[in-house]
DNA sequence: AAAATATATTCTGTTTTCTGAATATGATAT
DNA sequence: ATATCATATTCAGAAAACAGAATATATTTT
């Protein structure tokens, strides 16, 4: 059924905290530890979210050491994100996709750089 | 937060028979008893996911006479499932936008059109 | 005013989803 | 091999959403 498929593509990015994380991964790819820091919850809750989205389809996952990175799979979902944000009123300003700025097998996120001591964009935390 | 009322919106439009609802209306309008026939489920089962839709902003209602006719609000929550759709696969052709012909004031489906007898595309059905 | 029609609302049991705690796994460092 | 760190999984109770039945309301017709 075609809106069965719909609805669950809906259903599993209708929720605030899954909503959180795409936005947070953006364009680029994030590790556990750095949406924890990012969107402010606990590390189990976020990983299961984590799992959600990815039975859904929409993220994938690589290893590098012992981090795990995630990825949007397919970035025009955030055009639906933001859409549906304009659509509840929200301006485009306000939904600023903040995708971590991270390259390549290296977090930016407070934990992480804590570790990489000394990191060039330590500032911008 | 800005999350909630996105996923919020999300989450209004995250079940099968509320999709086909939207895309049965499409950019027209349409009675409850037309709808009833054109995704083929109990009078008051879409009443109450009109309800839903009405409650979140989505669709609004307009009586006349004994009907009452229901129409979206913002035609691009049409874009949006049709992003959705495509988001999981669907193809465009198949997402039909099937959206109610109904010149004011009278409604095509099968029980308002056994009333009116004789009306021109009565055959379209 | 009574009957019929179109639609809305309320209630209730059931299923799904959330949330949080506890624990497990897999990788690296010591 | 042990410890530690990052992340995943499992489980259980609480909350929310669904689905269906029954019933109520508003409008028109008679």
């Amino acid at each position: 059924m075609i809106s069965e498929s719909i609805s669950s593509l809906l259903r599993a990015i209708s929720q605030p905290a899954r909503v959180d994380i795409l936005l947070a991964l953006g364009t680029g790819e994030a590790c556990v530890c750095h949406l924890e820091a990012a969107i402010g919850q606990r590390q189990a809750y976020i990983s299961q979210q984590l799992m959600a989205l990815r039975e859904a389809g929409i993220v994938t996952s690589r290893r590098d050491g012992r981090n795990i990175y995630y990825q949007i799979k397919d970035p025009s979902i955030l055009d639906l994100i933001q859409q549906a944000g304009k659509l509840s009123g929200i301006s485009e300003s306000e939904l600023a996709i903040s995708g971590p700025v991270i390259s390549h097998g290296e977090c930016s996120c407070p934990k992480c750089a804590a570790e990489t001591a000394g990191c060039p964009d330590e500032s911008s935390f």
